[in-house]
DNA sequence: AGTCATGTTGACGA
DNA sequence: CTCGTCAACATGAC
């Protein structure tokens, strides 16, 4: 569920909902649920790993962490945390983070700052990784400040496809291959939606949960690396360590 | 059946 | 104050 694509299908599948009146709510969330009955949604954006359900003065701000789902006109045996009941249809919200952002929502989000929105802006994110170049890439990759939408799994087919091995600094790679890194980014989270939207998306990892690497056949790495320890796969033969 | 994971926050101590 | 570590949350896949 969690990658910054998922959400963008996520934003797709509520989209019916925009300028839709909340007729009644549900669910076990701690948030003010009075406060969007009988509002009407104004607009279904997204941020990174965010789903943005947006009011006129507040907008509701929903993180499905590692384990959220959402689904429009079904529901699930156990509670929701949160249910919204329109004319036209129902959206519940399942195991997920919410809260209530008050006043314009771009107040709080820096749209260009997200790998999958028209407004990213690839020189903002090379320049914050030249003021970081003691932290490991693999760590770069996951921080949202730069790549909002780049998870664990982008993390690691970024990182294999440009022969970057995960460990590498950030100041020690070429400038090209940053300026590649940068790219690629954005690209694979855009390849990753149109797998994702086709339920193909497994099929086209090149490393992630992989045993063997599709180029020298050697096995793969699994290791949790970086600040973050989180689960890398990668070629020690192939990707290029550079420290 | 037990283990693990596409994620993040907050508490706590050094 | 900042850093590292750990627990917490909660569910489906294998």
């Amino acid at each position: 569920m969690p990658e910054g694509p998922s959400i963008v299908l996520a934003k797709e599948a509520t989209s019916q909902f925009i300028g839709k009146k909340v007729l009644s709510t549900g669910g076990n969330s701690k948030i003010d649920k009075e406060r969007v009955l009988n509002k009407k949604v104004t607009d279904i954006r997204s941020w990174g790993k965010h789903l943005l359900i947006c009011f006129s003065g507040f907008t509701l701000r929903i993180h499905f962490m590692l384990f959220g789902t959402y689904l429009v006109n079904m529901r699930k045996e156990n509670e929701a945390r949160l249910s919204l009941e329109f004319v036209n249809g129902e959206l519940n919200l399942y195991a997920c983070s919410i809260k209530i952002l008050e006043g314009s929502v771009d107040q709080y989000y820096d749209w260009s700052g997200d790998v999958m929105n028209d407004a990213w802006d690839r020189k903002k994110a090379l320049a914050k990784l030249r003021g970081m170049p003691e932290t490991m890439v693999c760590d770069a990759l996951l921080d949202q400040d730069i790549f909002a939408g780049v998870g664990n799994i982008i993390k690691n087919e970024v990182l294999y496809k440009l022969y970057i091995h995960p460990e590498s600094l950030v100041g020690r790679i070429p400038p090209a291959k940053l300026r590649k890194l940068v790219d690629e980014a954005r690209d694979y989270s855009f390849d990753f939606l149109r797998w994702k939207r086709n339920f193909e998306l497994k099929k086209y990892w090149l490393a992630h949960t992989r045993k063997d690497c599709l180029r020298c056949e050697l096995p793969l790495t699994k290791k949790y690396l970086g600040k973050t320890r989180r689960r890398s796969f990668f070629c020690n033969n192939c990707q290029v360590l550079y420290i």
